[in-house]
DNA sequence: CACTTGCCTGAAACCGGTTTCAAGAATGTC
DNA sequence: GACATTCTTGAAACCGGTTTCAGGCAAGTG
């Protein structure tokens, strides 16, 4: 075994040359049968694996990709959707045959240095970039660099970039009309501006009550940082203005409301109606389980792998997609729709 | 910048050998200081970045080492103690100048294909592994392959591993003799046998209470596997036994008994005490606040990477070596500790 | 001052593959 | 049967570094 098995031992071993081997092993054409045979059966019965490295160099191609995520650390932590996209993305990596690796960024400055970092290595055949804020400063420097890559939400900027989204408009819109349509009228929301994600939620929020002749009233509007504290501070201040429901932009920050809510004495959805958006696990195993909007983030993670294999692969660059990946409304206890029925 | 930049670029136009820019890039001795200032000035001006594939091929490291998480995908994606970990492993490689690569699988077969491809690349200078089940297996394979390794929790198998754990025979111990201390006698336990960090903080709690001269009761016992949902129906098992106390063997299991507790109408503290384990954000949220043992995830993690890098440095393998973190009672209103006073 | 020693440096071999190129063999065409 | 094509194959260049080796030069020694 100490012996290091290289293809040039192989060759010896069949009597034929390197390069006769080495179409072998990658399924070249001409070369004879027989040839191909003998061949495939000393590396059988030797159990020969080529080096990957010396492949690499020669072939300039790593199968390994990046996953970039820049997040303030509370998100990273508390909100399960970066673990579930991980997880997504780590295993369509396996199924592509790509390795993943992963970068963790919570500062511009510091995600920029990773991102040099990256891009210097050249390591990688590809990144996938989690889009958090929204003038996402990385676009301009990708695309120098010419690697491929694919966003994972919609960047702010509206450049020609590959992305995989949620439809976070109809997410928004989807839990307002749910909400208007059981009745409620004072419908407040909890936004967050600290990515796209979070204004699409709202735009199809407004959108929903501005179709039913709802006003909307900018005092019911509070702004979090999908942390489960930003979501009890803002549901805090809203319950000044006395919402009858409340559309919240994540489970975790609805779990910080459904907080605030309980400490005010106010029980779900007798007094006041909760809808949010992800529908991870923190929403079902809420206290009421919560009304929620699916977002597919196995699929996200899945298709993201794949456009970017597919970038990775393909010639040529052509124009830049976007893939916006259908949201459908949970309908659980704290919307109140069960009581109505 | 579409020219490559590479050694023999940067060796021409500092006018000296590539084998002299190598020696300024590995900070090998026997460089004239004029000399090396001369090729460092090139490296900064260009931004030169020597090719890590070729760096590797030559030299055999790749500054790679892989992260491989194997768990049920319930505890990977509710708990955060992954997340968490990971979070902090990643932050580590930053620190040590490794690149990060992540592999999680769910299944023992599963795992064992990722580790075979892992092994077979080649790639990785070092593996970090969660040691999740008790008998891992995969430890055999490790050995043979000849790679360094660390695993974070303590394997099963009594082997001569690196390893980094929390001193999780403590923290049971900890959490058992701060209720028992508190007065409490019927003093019951939601354990886990999917892991030895499971096994471990029984063996603390059963010591506690031996020590205290508290008869161990085998019917205030119950498993859960990490979930919300175990912990929950663990709890709700144990409630006919009606204990005054419990310990759960971790934060999100504690949250699920919490839920039951809820359910079955018993306030917590006043009419059972609750102690859990980790303290991870869900503990501080929860609802009393937990009073909870914590264990320093971010530390665990630095440690097993910092114990990685020197074993790939090292030339030779010293004797296994076994840090334990300390752990720690956080006390908040859980445990009715506060009332007492 | 001759000789050893140690410091610097460049040339060349090497890591283990892939890919290009050219040549010989086999096949096809008229 | 002569010539053009297409297959099949091996030799050699190449990927971009590291490392070994040997030579030149300066410093140290007797």
């Amino acid at each position: 075994m100490s012996n290091k098995l290289t293809i040039q031992r192989v060759a010896e071993m069949a009597d034929v040359s390197k390069s006769t081997v080495s179409r072998v092993l990658n399924a070249y054409p001409h070369v004879r049968p027989e040839v191909r045979e003998k061949v495939q059966k000393i590396i059988r019965e030797t159990g020969y694996q080529p080096n990957n490295i010396a492949r690499l160099l020669a072939s300039d191609r790593s199968s390994i990709i990046g996953l970039v995520i820049s997040a303030s650390a509370q998100m990273v932590f508390q909100d399960p959707y970066f673990p579930a996209l991980t997880e997504a993305i780590s295993s369509g990596a396996a199924d592509n045959n790509l390795i993943l690796s992963l970068f963790v960024s919570y500062t511009e400055k510091q995600g920029r240095h990773t991102l040099n970092g990256i891009l210097a290595a050249g390591l990688f055949d590809g990144l996938i970039i989690t889009a958090d804020h929204k003038g996402d400063a990385f676009i301009a420097q990708l695309q120098e660099a010419d690697i491929p890559f694919v966003f994972i939400g919609r960047p702010g900027e509206a450049a020609e970039v590959n992305y995989v989204d949620a439809d976070n408009v109809k997410g928004g819109y989807l839990a307002a009309a749910h909400l208007a349509d059981l009745g409620y009228r004072r419908i407040a929301a909890i936004a967050s501006d600290q990515n796209t994600a979070g204004d699409d939620r709202i735009a199809g929020y407004r959108s929903a009550l501005r179709e039913r002749g709802i006003a909307i009233d900018a005092d019911l509007l509070a702004y979090g940082d999908y942390t489960l504290e930003s979501g009890y501070a803002a549901m805090k201040a809203l319950l000044q203005r006395a919402p009858e429901a409340v559309f919240v932009s994540s489970d975790t920050m609805a779990l910080g409301a459904l907080r605030a809510l309980r400490e005010a004495g106010l029980r779900v959805p007798q007094d006041i109606a909760v809808v949010s958006h992800d529908d991870l696990p923190p929403a079902v195993q809420a206290d009421p389980p919560l009304t929620t909007v699916r977002q597919p983030i196995a699929r996200t993670g899945k298709l993201a792998v794949e456009k970017l294999a597919q970038l990775i692969t393909s010639d040529k660059s052509e124009s830049a997609q976007h893939i916006v990946n259908p949201v459908k409304l949970i309908v659980r206890a704290s919307c109140g729709a069960a009581q109505l029925n």
